[in-house]
DNA sequence: TTGCCGACTGGATATATTTACAGCATGGAA
DNA sequence: TTCCATGCTGTAAATATATCCAGTCGGCAA
């Protein structure tokens, strides 16, 4: 198969891309809104050069009558996520938390989700459902799993996992003069202020993502 | 799926055939020919009873716009690995959906995500990026992946992805006496009162779930 | 019997799609 | 410089397709 030029090949790949989304080749039109082109002709010109090309097959007067020829096979284009370590088993999803237990106990385990990292804005290390409405402002819900990942500090403003005595619960940051607060995302609720004397607070890890199920 | 008669699962059959044999769906007259109809109508009539039974989706006014939903994926051959089903190579993202004032959408896979269906409360067929702010109040914030599932039909109070004419939104649909309107969840987005007559809407696909990535 | 569904025929019509024709601009090769 | 391929815009016409409407027929269940 004769080498195709950038434009050309964006071409194919739409094709491609069209394929495996729609289960029908494009039309000159669509190809043609897809690249930003403002003539469907120009859509058929790349057609008929790769046909020649040996790139894809086209039928007469048939519509969507394009065949992929070319040998190309879909790659997972974009950066493959590394894991940490345990990319086979998926991330632990963590129920309710026992007072004082590590969240991590494996008691706690009720499942297993295979979720790329590369959803979440850093890696997460497990999953937590999310128990309550105190948070729906950010959009996180009663019933959620929410991506934790383990660190050891939290900065201004973030949303984070934390274990106030015996609870655990999911709040935005937030520190200054007065001491820390820990704040909900709901006019229902009201904002934690820490007793830093008095209470216990220990930060369990940063929320990193999000994933729900919609019924 | 609902079982299909001897009739209607050989113009399955021949779907899956013709999308082998030529790597595109039939038009109703090459099914007719094919099938010994002498109108086309008759392939057309059938077409829908299999669409209503859930075996294929058919798109509307899309020449060769025949989905096959049941079963086993075809294998089109040549270089497309069928994507849509799944696992190895994970959910496409595709384009953006405007969630908020319609904005174009061009439709075209930007990358891969591997997701368990697990956590979609049905199987995802691919994913969409939200766009704007119209149903922060059902969690679903800009920037969110949102999981599609094709369907053909949505129920009252469900959150689907529309198609209004050349804008793809996602809304919570609503039917009654007066006719459908398309509710935003954000009280400064208006709801869409779709007009029947004016207003082209078609059913993208139910939203079965939304990821997020929190920084 | 009545009514509904699966299976068609035939004809009409609005779109969707392909394709030809006419140009324009750029850059490399002869 | 001239020729040619790449890459486009724009218009129009010829076809290909999807869909709607109005009926027909036989089987089956209420």
């Amino acid at each position: 198969m004769e080498k195709l030029t950038p434009k050309q090949q964006r071409v194919y790949d739409y094709i491609r891309d069209t394929l495996a989304a729609t289960g029908a080749p494009p039309t000159r039109a669509e190809i043609a809104e897809a690249l930003g082109f403002a003539s469907a002709n120009a859509a058929q010109a790349h057609l008929r050069t790769l046909a020649r090309k040996g790139a894809i097959e086209l039928g007469s007067r048939r519509s969507r009558g394009i065949r992929l020829l070319g040998g190309a096979p879909i790659g997972l284009d974009g950066p493959v996520a590394n894991d940490d370590d345990h990319t086979d088993e998926g991330l632990a999803v963590i129920g309710r938390v026992a007072a004082g237990m590590p969240v991590l106990a494996v008691e706690h385990i009720e499942r297993r989700v295979q979720v790329s990292q590369a959803i979440f804005s850093a890696p997460a290390d497990y999953l937590l459902t999310v128990q309550g409405d105190s948070m729906t402002g950010a959009g996180i819900l009663d019933g959620d799993l929410l991506g934790v990942r383990r660190t050891t500090d939290v900065r201004e403003g973030q949303i984070a996992v934390f274990r106030l005595g015996d609870d655990v619960t999911v709040k935005r940051f937030h520190r200054d003069r007065d001491g820390i607060r820990l704040l909900a995302e709901n006019p229902d609720y009201p904002d934690i202020t820490v007793d830093a004397e008095a209470d216990e607070l220990a930060l369990e890890g940063l929320a990193v993502g999000v994933l729900r199920a919609i019924s």
